[in-house]
DNA sequence: TAGTGGTCTAGACCACAGA
DNA sequence: CTGTGGTCTAGACCACTAT
């Protein structure tokens, strides 16, 4: 995707970190030798390495070098943007998406105070992990972003169709987790086995431009639920 | 703290937006602009900006400008390294912390190659708000790292004490939220009121050196449990 | 075309760790 | 003292948006 040489560094010191090339707990070449190595400037080298600090890879200590971290814990990063379908493969297990509903809808005021829209599509799904219903998927688009949807799409996934199809750029997210109780459409449409309660990921979606153009509400089993995170304090 | 210009100009910028003197949806002066106003390069500027990016502020949009967002769905974020005692103040709500073990433990094989040490401080503290013990605090500190605690200090608040009193710095940390089974002594320690679960995060928090130093369990009662993220779309 | 942010450079000086 | 990362500069060229 991106063309530029710091983002070409970061993704080969990533490859060998995954690798395992370089140990965690050892140290990165020092940004001199790495500013020779990809014969460029330490700035551009700089930038790479802060790439990989903000990701969790490394940690950068002044006067030593920078030590690789151990990764291990992240394997199941459900941090950050990730739409189900990668999530799912990359768990390696048989899923399957239920379109329940797909229809266009205008949005309550709540709805619209957080968009700033009300023509809205509105699509329910649940997913399947294993031949068990363990999410349901709430989501609302904003129409004049997403004229169009289809079920087939929607089975799929959205996010691939609108970033590789339609050249949308989502990129970042507000969420907030929370539990509530069930409601009787969880107990419908999830395969609960007597749970009183859900974890629910509300989250806004935002473009490459900043406009808002969709509200998910995610509602996950308690037993299935888990999410990662990697927090480096800011002073 | 920090004693540098791109952080200064970070700062400032900051509580401009959040004053709204800058109100969300607005553009920030061009980088241009702002490298005169602070009497400074534009690659200093950028640091600054990038900052802002990072942490939610603004979204910078190429051939546009630097949009700044709407924060007000931010404000109590659970999310990144803060202790009890800074969030209880920040909700500005009456709170208690009662110390119920405090202790030196021989660390189990799990935790052991978790924090690479076996000899540990054992702490189990409660956390009332509003007079309803909500919070069951399990930390496990590195006794080679934290040679003395006692039962005022982590009454009052164990990280004060490390980063004022001792110099330690607090950098990072991976953490996993998941919800369990209530055991007994979440029953004992937690005014349950008859919820069958809790939402349990577990951390293994690390020092500006990178070696870890603490492993947490704190486990949550269901209802009273809400944690915010600002999730950026990495490529 | 003018203005914006994105990338990259070559150099400088500083703060800190370790021998 | 040497080597490390942290900050800062002044300039260059590029890609994109708006007019």
């Amino acid at each position: 995707m991106k063309n530029n040489k710091y983002h070409a560094i970061y993704q080969q010191l990533v490859m060998k970190i995954e690798r395992q090339d370089i140990m965690a707990g050892s140290k990165l070449p020092s940004e001199h030798d790495l500013m020779e190595l990809f014969d460029t400037s330490r700035e551009t080298v700089r930038k790479a390495l802060n790439q990989l600090a903000q990701n969790g890879y490394i940690q950068k200590v002044r006067g030593k070098g920078s030590i690789v971290l151990a990764r291990d814990k992240f394997d199941f990063p459900i941090s950050g943007l990730v739409s189900f379908k990668e999530l799912a493969e990359k768990m390696g297990r048989p899923w399957e998406t239920v379109v329940h509903e797909l229809e266009c809808v205008v949005g309550s005021s709540d709805l619209e105070s957080k968009l700033g829209e009300r023509d809205l599509w509105k699509v329910v799904r649940s997913r399947k992990v294993d031949n068990e219903s363990i999410i349901l998927d709430k989501d609302y688009f904003i129409k004049s972003q997403v004229p169009y949807l289809d079920t087939e799409i929607c089975s799929y996934s959205i996010y691939d169709y609108l970033e590789s199809e339609r050249g949308m750029q989502i990129a970042f997210a507000d969420k907030e987790v929370t539990v509530e109780e069930a409601t009787d459409e969880d107990r419908q449409l999830l395969d609960l086995n007597g749970l009183t309660h859900v974890v629910v990921v509300k989250s806004i979606v935002h473009l490459d431009d900043a406009s808002p153009f969709q509200f998910t509400e995610s509602r996950h089993r308690l037993d299935k639920f888990r999410f990662v995170d990697f927090a480096r304090r800011m002073k």
